[in-house]
DNA sequence: CTGAAAGCGCTTACAG
DNA sequence: CTGAAAGCGCTTACAG
């Protein structure tokens, strides 16, 4: 809480002894709203211009009830992943008038229940969260029943009371293995992911699918959650070649886990593509320049944080409507991780 | 501008009503200013928590000219580099009690000229900025004049009139080619980065500092300047052997050139770090994944995020005191894309 | 087409 | 220790 500047912000009032018009009329003036003919609009512009005059948004906030705030609260903005949806999230949202308060829940609920307040108090017109893990409904519902608008990203909690968007995780499962049994995959590893999230349990499902639909039975794969990171994505790797070795085949939870299932296979001598194929999720900047180029899902987190922000738009020109589901489709990557498809 | 929630909020004079006190004996209980028993501090506070009362901090900003929000202006937020310099300033600056606002300036003078008036206009406490190319001090001079506190990141501009906070470029350069030397290169090349901007310029001048002080001559160096990225490092890399042969040893303009370099040396069956010596400037985090693991130069965009946050706090409890002007230093980071020092 | 006046939700001198 | 009242910078019915 700091103290605001000092020196003189120009203000209506001045703008009105300025023009000789009244602070009415020169509210109305700026604000574009007919009630003033377009001489005096012009002579208003000019003068505000020229003595620097910013509107007060706070004040119009306070007397009109109008915001043009946005929240956005997510797990943390230096993932690429989320630093990407709230870029594009912030680009749609001021494309549409609208500059957007970021904050770090840092997957701490007591956090996330602390930046839900500030925010709130900020007055601000929407919100876009993506819940940290735990969340309950009822702490989004008593916002909303507050009346605040909110998009709920990336992961949903229990009722459907939101707008969601969501990424296709079931698909994302599945688009991967199947990629792999076309390759002529006949044992498919599946490595890394915390196997309590429901990103973990649909992208299974979705590999599992694909597994079915190609007659390959549950007993030809193996499955390893563990931490979605470069490290476990070695040992597991290392792991599936000792205790399960006629697999050749891999999808990893994510693109770093996929990272270090090169890295195990490189140490050993194997040649990524050809002595063993490895399929990542994500697609993230590094997977093209991998060696050999990594083949992986893209799942665009981008197009979420767009989608995200137009909801939001709808959604504040007219409140009533049914609550929107989305889920955004992801798609494959094909480079040279896999062995080529017969 | 969407209209605010519709629903009833609380407000002061609520809990004055449901309590008995006058709003006045709730605001200073609320606030914690003394003026208040403790006995009515903790009914108010009670009441207030029992009917979900949120301090409406527009009406706190502009009733006192305090503000607990903050605004920051970068390039690009889904670049790592500033989303984890973003990312560490709003975690301190919501620890000293702030919230930020996030824009994306893109490098768009325009652009960042709209934003800082939407930003003043939303009176916000202090900005953090990372000057689009081509700012000139004047616009935001402008601003500081309105006695907005404003710290200056990354990228410096003319004049010393606010704080500033950068990364020692020439350090970082000569950091790098040190180390080339001293695993006995005698030939250095340096590819990539635009030779327009400051930072090239500053790492650049570093390496030939670290040269001459190696007594390498310049006609030993070559530099090839262009786009900070693989593609062109791949390019510049290839470029290096033909045209000049007796070279083994290149400092990246960052991380993502030196990815390039790597691929080009790939290419022609080249091993990095035996051969031929690479290192990037940034570490990013794909660069201990890189095979081998990349020798670079850390130059901590968190720290620099912190800081920035830190001064912006000096700056709003007590606005007199000369301008800060900090650099932050550059560290060697060890691995295995350069050959074994003799 | 325009003005005078009330009021958004707070804080804070000023009195008591 | 507490209350009544003014006022922050706007917008917007209400009159004219």
């Amino acid at each position: 809480m700091a103290k605001k500047q000092s020196p003189k912000k120009p203000k209506i009032k001045d703008i009105a002894v300025a023009t000789g018009f009244s602070s009415a009329a020169v509210s109305y003036a700026l604000s574009g709203n007919g009630r003033v003919s377009s001489e005096t609009r012009d002579v208003v512009l000019k003068v505000a211009e020229r003595i620097g005059f910013i509107r007060d948004a706070s004040a119009v906030r306070l007397r009109s009830g109008r915001s043009n705030l946005l929240g956005a609260i997510i797990n943390d903005m230096s993932n690429p992943f989320f630093s990407e949806l709230l870029a594009d999230f912030e680009d749609q949202a001021y494309a549409q008038g609208y500059l957007t308060i970021v904050a770090n829940s840092k997957d701490d609920l007591q956090r996330q229940s602390v930046l839900l307040k500030s925010l709130a108090a900020q007055g601000i017109a929407g919100l876009l969260i993506c819940p940290v893990r735990g969340s309950t409904a009822a702490t989004f519902n008593q916002m909303s029943s507050r009346g605040l608008p909110m998009v709920v990203c990336v992961r949903d909690v229990g009722d459907h009371v939101h707008d969601y968007v969501g990424f296709n995780d079931h698909q994302a499962g599945y688009l991967a293995a199947k990629h792999l049994i076309r390759s002529g995959a006949k044992h498919i590893a599946f490595i890394g992911g915390f196997d309590h999230t429901q990103t973990w349990l649909d992208r299974r499902s979705g590999l599992l699918a694909a597994l079915k639909e190609a007659n390959i039975t549950s007993i030809s794969t193996m499955i390893l959650p563990g931490p979605p990171t470069r490290e476990f994505g070695d040992y597991a790797m290392t792991e599936v070649r000792s205790r399960f070795p006629n697999c050749n085949d891999v999808v990893c939870f994510n693109d770093y886990v996929a990272l270090g299932a090169y890295i195990s296979s490189h140490r050993v001598g194997l040649v990524v593509g050809r002595d063993v194929s490895i399929i990542g999720i994500d697609n993230v900047p590094l997977a093209a320049s991998l060696h050999p180029p990594l083949t992986t899902v893209e799942l665009f987190p981008r197009t979420a944080g767009r989608i995200c922000a137009q909801i939001m738009d709808e959604r504040l020109q007219s409140k009533p409507s049914l609550k929107k589901r989305i889920l955004i489709e992801p798609e494959l990557v094909t480079r040279e991780s896999v062995k080529p498809v017969k």
